[in-house]
DNA sequence: TAATATAAACTAATAGTATTAGTTTTTCAA
DNA sequence: TTGAAAAACTAATACTATTAGTTTATATTA
């Protein structure tokens, strides 16, 4: 009567992602997870520990998901190209995945190894793109900081329909590029 | 033995505004909102349309709120000063009500006049901060939309402890908000 | 190959959530 | 003072997560 389904891990987080990209992330739910995967709900914790490590397993997967869409932007381009290739594969992923990328942030579990991890290495890319602008030790965590927040903060508005006005928006990410490149002398230390 | 709680509108968005800051956004509750303030949760029906009116009307209220410290920080200043003012009033208003901050971008209802409106006076707010460096008609949006994602996102970063490093948050703020300034005349259009 | 152990499914039950329907009771106004 | 409206209530339904205990399929091992 209950033929295994052959569950694991893997496939929950899979199927966790989808829900997310097409329900948002309140709708990643054990329930619905179940439901899509032909399961009762209680089966899956022989897989997951609860509703709270799947979302914690999701923020890895989609830091991992965004991890190599960066990295990938990166292949043959430096410089100011650089810094506009990186920043569109950030908020074009964010844009293709609305769900999953709203998990990356809503981090439920902090201490966790896998998620600052996978945090860390995406930090380490952004620096290694900020390279080349000398701008000191602490300096480039300046830049890094001010770079995440243009690039989270044009990602949510956008997703969330903050942008209102009816004017191109692939034009003001690069304006908002530009002018951060422009001005990132500003964050230069003498470390 | 129900002597009239004597409830309203206005009570129950303060003290849902208490819960969103104390447990965060998902920790408002009908039940923990109708527990608080005495009562069993279908009669907070008699005063709100369910949960959904409940956080539309949150984040009508953090609007408010917000637009209105922005405000504040606004008098005596102008120029440069007034876009540091603006957006510091920004960011602490954030770190000082995370939950209401919270709900003032997941708008469960979208069309709502209210809403909108709280919204568009903000915006309005800072496209006059931004008017004396004659972006033109678009590049102001273009700019609008830069220094909303730069505030959002550092806010956002910030309260969720998405900037790990040991480094001075103010002085990132200080830094990213004056390479905005510099970098402004990549928003400027022709029109 | 057959027996056994493990793991993955199940059912049943508990507790928390929102919400609706229908009832009582307070309060205010005619 | 009587009656109507509003604000509380209880009871019930339908979701959600989670735990406990049971069955059964699969894999390992004798």
């Amino acid at each position: 009567m209950s033929p295994r389904a052959g569950l694991d891990k893997q496939t929950l987080v899979l199927a966790a992602a989808e829900l997310a990209d097409e329900l948002g992330m309140e709708g990643v739910t054990l329930a619905q997870l179940a439901a899509r995967l032909g399961v009762r709900s209680p089966s899956l914790y022989n897989h997951v520990n609860g509703l709270k490590e799947l979302r914690t397993l999701l923020a890895v997967f989609g830091l991992e998901q965004l991890y190599a869409v960066m990295s990938a932007s990166l292949v043959g381009v430096s410089g100011e190209a650089a810094v506009h290739a990186i920043s569109r594969a950030y908020v074009t992923f964010a844009q293709q995945h609305p769900g999953l990328y709203d998990t990356t942030l809503q981090a439920p579990e902090q201490g966790n190894a896998e998620l600052e991890e996978a945090g860390a290495r995406t930090l380490q890319l952004i620096i290694s793109v900020l390279s080349g602008y000398e701008l000191g030790r602490t300096g480039e965590l300046h830049a890094v900081r001010g770079l995440r927040s243009i690039l989270h903060g044009f990602a949510a508005l956008r997703n969330k329909g903050g942008f209102g006005m009816p004017l191109d928006l692939e034009d003001s990410l690069t304006r908002l590029i530009d002018s951060y490149i422009a001005g990132i002398g500003c964050m230069r230390t003498g470390d």
